[in-house]
DNA sequence: ATGAAAGCGCTAACAG
DNA sequence: CTGTTAGCGCTTTCAT
């Protein structure tokens, strides 16, 4: 099979009978092309099966095709949801998307670093990942526009949810379901990558707590490492105590289903004697019937990459932050606390198990 | 913040008081440079702050730095792990990666066309899924290396398991347990995209039950579309059988948890009244304590990335077909069926809950 | 409206 | 060993 030579933009001008300015103005949509010329132009493409080469485009116009998405921990399932968005945006515009996964500050630094200065990328989508002044001033001054998912910083285009009210709305659905003693399990977010929603959650449960005059038991507050595991750990802690919770805020929906499954494992019926409510509404979550507070976690990627898009497009976006909206999603995993409740005025709703 | 313009390898050149010759033979590691040169070079680079553009030297070289990978369906946990898998190794060989997503078969044919002749990629992994002798020819056609993962292609390298070898680990493990009665609850595979992993499990399923001298009820063998949902469903029909399985075998684990959810719907206990066991070994699995037959996901990714490595180095890869072990992982949703079983001579030794 | 020509920044072949 | 030079394939003035 040999390697057959690359139809290059001349050929195609020789077959049209015109001259390679032409054609690239075919290219790219131009007006100022007669008709006539623009149909012979099209069709020697046609003929010749003619595929401009990004790499030479890029480099002429300054820029290359692509756009880069700098993701922590790529498997997590709601970085995934959100990459996505960002994927099928960028690829309805044109641009390739590169994946660049971060586990480590250091990770982080080399990437940035790299795309600042490389011909890599004419923009990036930073997910859930705070970066330094310096780190944005860089990418700046290399032409790299830059947005942000998830995370907020001054003066660059962000596109969030408010955390504080959505720790705020998963508490009040547990308390307006009758529960006193709610406990929190989370992580202790920052993994070097200066995560902080976990922490915002923690503050809207607080809040929302005490609005309702419940009392804020520290005890029933437990954060550590991320994961289906440790919060799995951190439940089981929260049990053993004198007073134990009647149900669980977790700060996300994979924490969520630690404690669930660490509340099978130590014969608590769920919502029975255990309230369990996440964070996300990751696929995962409707599947086991898990109540949450849903975020448009593929939403906010395609918003991010839109936003983008419009940067590179010359445009200019505002205002910068932008932030989507909210919403319990009550399943099977909250109810009213069990006998205790006096009055039980607020019934689940529990939806159907998944036909 | 002004855009300062791009240090070129002339300035460095400059710098240096070289040509810009021998800035490029030091930026490619040639030994033929003298050293005292090589440290001036350096100091120059390291002084200018200069990095190269990957988009000129690839046009030079006329060859990308960045390879792409095709995935169908990129949420799918087992895809994931997978991508996870690839992006390491290419990133760490300096490649960068470029995602190409698809769910239809329109998508896949519009993005290897383009993969073909766009000078997008050097090369391409492509995941789980089957493409055209007339793709792999137009790929090859363009000087574009392929290698495959989790999808045999005569001719082209790829990294697979033995889907059918897995379908009788699964049976066999439940069939060693006790079971008569074992059920097949998979996808009909195929989305247009030639997916053929669970018919051949099915085929290994037959075959176990075959070698076992098992019964073989065509009426437990249920196949549907893809996902949590239809499996559960599936599993519901399956439990109201007139003689329903003591045992079910999931094509894959989201199938299994979707099987394992329908039976707590129903009221079956796991593994009590039913067994379930999974394949894959997504990262879930382990969390809800999934009985599974593994395989290695995120290293299939990475072995086919470093194949394609091998390939884009100018070597070749040999043999053409590399198979990963596979393993059967016993968690706690299999054991030996209740009461009926005359002597439960195997028991399943359930693995703690994730602590 | 369109052709000609000058780059974009780097690699590689070719001298020396 | 190292400098020089000719492309790589396209975009974009600048004329016409």
């Amino acid at each position: 099979m040999a390697v057959s030579r690359r139809v290059r933009i001349t050929d195609v001008a020789a077959r049209a009978g015109v001259g390679v300015g032409t054609v690239s103005r075919v290219l790219n949509g131009s007006p100022q092309v007669r008709e006539s010329t623009r149909a012979r132009v099209l069709e020697a493409i046609e003929q010749t099966r003619y595929r401009p080469s990004r790499l030479a485009a890029g480099l002429s116009r300054g820029s290359p095709a692509s756009v880069a998405i700098v993701v922590p921990f790529v498997t997590r399932p709601s970085v995934v949801a959100r990459l996505a968005g960002v994927i099928e945006v960028l690829d309805g515009e044109g641009y390739d998307t590169i994946v660049c996964n971060v586990e480590t500050p250091a990770q982080r630094d080399r990437q940035i670093h790299m795309l600042a200065s490389g011909h890599r990328a004419a923009g990036v989508v930073v997910i859930s990942m705070r970066l330094s002044a310096a780190q944005f001033a860089e990418l700046a001054e290399a032409g790299v526009h830059v947005v942000l998912v998830d995370v907020p910083f001054r003066g660059v285009p962000h596109t969030v949810v408010d955390d504080v009210q959505g720790g705020m709305l998963a508490t009040s659905h547990l308390i307006s379901l009758g529960h006193r003693r709610v406990g929190f399990v989370g992580d202790t977010g920052d993994a070097g990558l200066g995560f902080s929603s976990t922490s915002d959650r923690l503050r809207g449960y607080r809040r929302a707590l005490a609005m309702a005059g419940a009392p804020i038991d520290l005890a029933l507050v437990s954060r550590g490492s991320r994961g289906f595991a440790a919060a799995a750990d951190m439940a089981l802690r929260l049990f053993r105590l004198p007073e134990p919770p009647t149900a669980i805020f977790a700060a996300s929906d994979t924490q969520a289903m630690g404690v669930v499954s660490a509340a099978e494992a130590a014969g608590l019926p769920v919502p029975g004697e255990l309230s369990v409510i996440g964070f996300d509404d990751i696929e995962m979550a409707a599947f086991v019937g898990l109540s949450t507070v849903r975020q448009p976690l593929r939403e906010s990627g395609a918003r991010g990459a839109a936003r983008l898009c419009a940067l590179l497009r010359g445009g200019s976006v505002s205002p910068l932050r932008e932030t989507l909206p909210l919403e319990v999603v009550a399943r099977r995993t909250t109810s009213t606390p069990r006998a205790r409740s006096l009055s039980p005025q607020f019934t689940a709703l529990p939806e159907r198990a998944p036909p």
